[in-house]
DNA sequence: CTTGACCTTGGACTTGGGTCCAAGGTGCAG
DNA sequence: CTGCACCTTGGACCCAAGTCCAAGGTCAAG
């Protein structure tokens, strides 16, 4: 027999190989993303490599924007081992629609932002008073921008885009 | 004397106003968007009509992106009468920069997934083995995109833009 | 005066995806 | 055998931007 009782990936080799942190290995676990791997006698989880393209799956679909939820739902018809084309086709459009609608709103967002730019003046400008916003001139031009910007009704989505511009 | 001390606004009227929850209202005092209006004597918050302009503000600010500290900053600037231009356009310009990237980064995604989705086999295709994604043909195009998935170098603002994506 | 709508507060809870920690166990080289 | 790196666990904590709650106070109408 050389079946050698080959020792898997500990949890270091197995993050390190995907370059995601060890406890967030550990969270996928908690969470179901990743089944328990077998144990080594000590108690260590022994992982075979089969988890490193799990977990680079995984990577890759949080990168197509798909939530860890949605991610188990795709590894769990994965797993079952019946054609995931239908379900994996139906996320993948419905992801391109929200994609697609995202893009727009980003446009129009872009197109706004560039005319407030382009609004503010260079350099030198006289201090407005306080509790208004830039002298008067420019004050126009920004009274439209803001109440434009006021009164487009809630588009809730928005929210969550707005998270992500953010970055700092 | 022809000063009615007339009473402001109530928190439930500001927060319609505007079309915010009052609890909102309150929150944004507590983080320090909104200043702590006058009290009645019974100790209502008694709000002057600025404070609608200024929650409006707010409000416009996040649609165009800006997180709660960065609204801060600008009404900021704008309390203290200095110019805001430089500031604001600073806020802007760097905004801007993020939103094209942003807007780069959605289109190469659109059109990875627009790949993903093609690759897909309409209906009727045979179940694969469990732990791999679908027969023979079409695994090495998902492979393919895989590939591509979990090699990207780690952009770690897409992690930020995947919230975004998800909605539900 | 009573009723009911509104207001106050502090604090806990939410979502999503982790991240960190302390106390203790394991594995292996020297 | 010692030392050290690594592993285990449960649980607490983080971010953002709220949202909800209970216990109690206020105000205006009838």
């Amino acid at each position: 027999m050389t079946t050698t009782a080959e020792r898997g990936l500990r949890i270091a080799e197995l993050a390190r190989a995907v370059g995601v942190p060890r406890d967030t290995v550990r969270y996928y676990e908690r969470v179901g993303l990743l089944p328990p791997p077998k144990r080594t006698p000590g108690g260590y989880r022994d992982y075979d490599v089969g988890a490193v393209d799990r977990l680079q799956f995984i990577q890759g679909s949080q990168r197509l924007g798909l939530r860890l939820v949605d991610i188990g739902h795709l590894l769990a018809v994965r797993d079952t081992g019946r054609c995931p084309c239908e379900p994996a086709g139906e996320l993948l459009r419905r992801r391109l629609a929200d994609v697609d609608a995202q893009l727009a709103r980003l446009t129009a967002l872009r197109a706004e932002m560039a005319a407030m730019a382009a609004a503010l003046p260079q350099a030198e400008c006289p201090d407005p008073t306080p509790g208004t916003w830039c002298p008067p001139e420019e004050r126009e031009v920004i009274a439209h921008v803001r109440a434009d910007m006021s009164l487009r009704p809630g588009l809730d989505r928005l929210r969550v885009q707005q998270r992500l511009l953010l970055s700092e």
